[in-house]
DNA sequence: CTGAAAGCGCTTACAG
DNA sequence: CTGAAAGCGCTTACAG
């Protein structure tokens, strides 16, 4: 059994035989101290089992700790299950000193960002978050950041050839192949399936469909593939290129999204009467999608956990910011949860 | 815009004319001031937008807040995840001066927990966290603890009528309706599919039932049940009902299992190879049933969140204890996750 | 450059 | 009974 008293800085100054004001160098490598005093200091914290009180600390600290959030102006519920998770993660963190500032694009668009980041820059923040509009074209400005003494995190999309510290994100390879599982085995392994891509350049849409065509071939091989079909995000391309696939009278019997644009889809079979026929799973909770999930048009929504990404970001961050503890790994996965009929409505924004 | 620096009880005690001392009073409602005063703090307290300080509150308290925690000593998957869940809370919160406290039952029996209890509440603690073994039989020594002082939260399983303050748990009627759906459309509504059941006389799986037969007979009206068969967690007598079944050359295509148990029914499919023919569905994440899933004998587990029933019961009962603030909602439910072969490996524990 | 002291916003033990 | 002061464990502005 170790000693039930909490070992303060106190404790170490008092075994090294120096002031408080050395052990708070030693221990946040403030410099003003020489080499040995410091070693040894750190080697009595380590062996004290010392760890920061972080109400002590924060409560002590005279600034508040900063971050910037990049985030669309966009009200679908994607982003607003991402800013929601941020604004919990600030609530909870609120008494340790720390404080969001959100600038918002109008669309998710890497100059507004590129913008907003040397806004950001100039006012001087200790950390961003940021869902970068492009894998790299915006690492030069990340990295300006982080040369100013920013810490910079990515969530939901990357910027891996950055410097930024960490990235939160859902597997996206990984939850292609839960898509293809779930047609799979909704089909009983036997059918025809439609592909559709909204943005075949995006790396998420990508990934995505790589996932689900490499799980397809070698776990359903009695399945074929149509496509993919490209839409833009455009529901009337959408509709209009699913239409012209039924009119052609395919046997069309599942089809999956790529993204969260299952509308145009859903359109056509419920015209064509195809609802329950032919399996539609797509991405993403939005209320639109919920109310098909309702209607049985959608059989199945792989969720991303919006909530998750933005709260974890900002925790990281800051637990970053005020201990200087990274999370174990570079990249986080949130998971992917599916969402049926019966389990969508159980915490909505998918907490 | 309003003024960014936080508003202290030292703001209020300037404005109310009064010590801060009165200003702590009124607001911790700790008698030793007029009854006018206080109203009149309160009303200034309100209109500055006052909250409490956590850093500063835990910084200060003398003695740290403990939470005594009964739960079974079996290493089983699950209680592991909601363990683990605690400790996570317990780590979050440990500069916030609060202590868990466990106590271990050999078996999830009532005798047992009454005794801890009596323990717990002669020792003295700020509160208690417990699954009851039974709906009822805990409600005496429950409201005693509360009676001494001590506020109990349930978690996993209930007392609603007992004077605990709140109740984390699944919603175990939607889960089984969850259960029937997975079914339903892996079978596309055609079929004939057998019921297994751990315990008719446990709650828990008398409302998954329930909520299975509840979905199945209302929305997949092509599809007649059979059962349940009864198995009181024992796999060899799920294994001999199984062969029993299929040995009568039933035409199954299902099997649904109430509870955490699928391994008699696997033994049973994979000697009969019936794997991937017949679809097994049942609940929760263990390293067992997860390879099940792996090998594609068990097609989909609905899991609880046992990670975040732990985490969630220890952060809510701290806010009670140190804020006095109660969740919404007395029952608060955790969402019911599928597990499928591609994402049951995402954030093992449930997290 | 370094040590000692002030201070963060509460809670509580202690005078008056 | 009440007010003023000490103290929680850090951080930082300030003397020396």
């Amino acid at each position: 059994m170790q000693t039930n008293k909490r070992v303060t800085i106190k404790d170490i100054a008092r075994e090294a035989n120096v002031s408080i004001g050395a052990v708070y160098s030693a221990l946040r490598h403030k410099g003003r101290i020489s080499e040995e005093t410091r070693r040894n200091i750190l080697e009595i914290a380590k062996r004290l089992n010392y760890t920061k009180n972080q109400a002590a600390s924060s409560l002590s600290r005279k600034k508040e700790l900063r971050i910037a959030i990049v985030l669309p102006r966009k009200l679908e519920d994607f982003w607003n299950d991402v800013e929601y998770g941020m604004d919990k993660a600030e609530y909870e963190l609120k008494d340790f000193g720390m404080k969001i500032i959100k600038y918002r694009t109008e669309n998710f668009s890497i100059d507004e960002q590129i913008m907003h980041l040397m806004k950001i820059i100039d006012t001087g923040v200790d950390g961003i978050a940021i869902a970068p509009a492009h894998q790299m074209y915006l690492n030069e400005i990340i990295d300006k950041a982080v040369g100013n003494g920013i810490a910079v995190a990515t969530f939901n999309t990357d910027a891996p050839g950055s410097k930024r510290i960490f990235n939160i994100q859902n597997n996206l390879l990984s939850s292609g192949k839960l898509g293809a599982e779930l047609i799979g085995k909704l089909l009983g392994g036997v059918g025809k399936v439609m592909m559709f891509s909204a943005y075949p350049d995006l790396l998420a849409c990508q990934l995505r469909l790589r996932g689900f065509e490499t799980e397809m071939s070698s776990k359903y091989k009695g399945i074929s593939l149509l496509g993919p079909f490209v839409h833009f995000d455009n529901e009337n391309l959408q509709y209009s290129k699913m239409i012209d696939v039924l009119n052609q009278s395919e046997d069309i019997s599942a089809v999956f999204a790529d993204n969260a644009n299952v509308f145009g889809i859903a359109k056509a079979l419920k015209e064509y009467n195809l609802c329950g026929k032919i399996k539609l799973v797509g991405y993403d909770y939005s209320v639109r999608a919920e109310k098909l999930l309702e209607e049985e048009v959608v059989h199945a929504l792989i969720c991303q956990n919006p909530f998750r990404q933005g709260y974890l970001t900002v925790k990281m961050l800051f637990q970053y910011l005020s201990s200087g503890i990274l999370p174990q790994d570079t990249v986080y996965f949130t998971n992917s949860r599916v969402l049926f009929r019966n389990n969508h409505s159980e915490n909505l924004i998918g907490e």
